[in-house]
DNA sequence: ATACTTGCAAATGCTTTGCAAGCAG
DNA sequence: CTGCTTGCAAAGCATTTGCAAGTAT
């Protein structure tokens, strides 16, 4: 990483962030560590996160609410994907179209930006809460 | 609105909102509302948010970092548009791309989704900030 | 009348920070 | 050695909630 120092606390706390599969937040991470014997405190990790992510390997997710804290997710050696959330029960469902990408690459170039990553959420009614009305 | 009453507050808040042009944090509406002569105190200003949301006048844009609070924006009235975010300036650029828009029902169809709203940010380095390197 | 709203003040809970001790480079 | 990191405890701050008083319907 960029001239940051390589503990024992980023080790464990990358090697932990690449095997969770979904979200997370940060006190999750701190149960998940836990768990697997690892102690590492609060402020720490919410002092890596940053780094996390300016080293590609966590992003953001949107957080539904405002209380609910901050969510993120491991990036590295995952497909990019984006996210369709039911407004009603809160699923949320992973998905790729690449020709958005696409699209989004030409958006960016149009304003003069060069593109880094995008969250896209798209909000809706998931098919059983329609059907369960 | 859906069973909730009309009051005075509600009334005000509506007329502020639709008036401010930008995003705004619940603070800067409790700003423009006392530079205006109105005082609705912070309390009521959150509670008022969700059923502003609920109402489809206002929605929730992404906030950057954590701690710099949630930020609004009014759609009633307004052409929906997209952000193009600099993440080193912070700039915030909007945009229409109906293409992208077509797409997206797309997959919300495919996934069974009832699509209601979306929020798409496209992170990157603006053309002032390459330059200025 | 009844139930929703408001303002105030206090509580919540996520996130950050000060500081001294501990390490990576 | 030197300066980045950590843990702890405490501070910060946006957001929420309890409660009594006010008000739309």
């Amino acid at each position: 990483m960029l001239g940051k120092r390589m503990t024992d606390e980023r080790r464990v706390l990358m090697r932990a962030i690449c095997s969770i599969e979904g979200h997370f937040r940060p006190e999750d991470l701190e149960q998940i560590l836990l768990a697997n014997g690892y102690s590492i405190s609060l402020p720490t990790i919410y002092r890596n996160l940053p780094v996390l992510i300016e080293a590609g390997i966590i992003r953001r997710t949107d957080a539904q609410d405002a209380q609910e804290g901050s969510q993120y997710e491991h990036i590295w050696g995952h497909e990019h994907h984006d996210h369709l959330v039911c407004v009603r029960c809160r699923k949320l469902i992973e998905f790729q179209y690449p020709a958005i990408d696409a699209l989004q690459e030409v958006v960016a170039r149009e304003h003069g930006f060069d593109l880094i990553n995008h969250r896209l959420e798209l909000l809706g009614v998931c098919a059983d809460c329609r059907a369960a009305i």
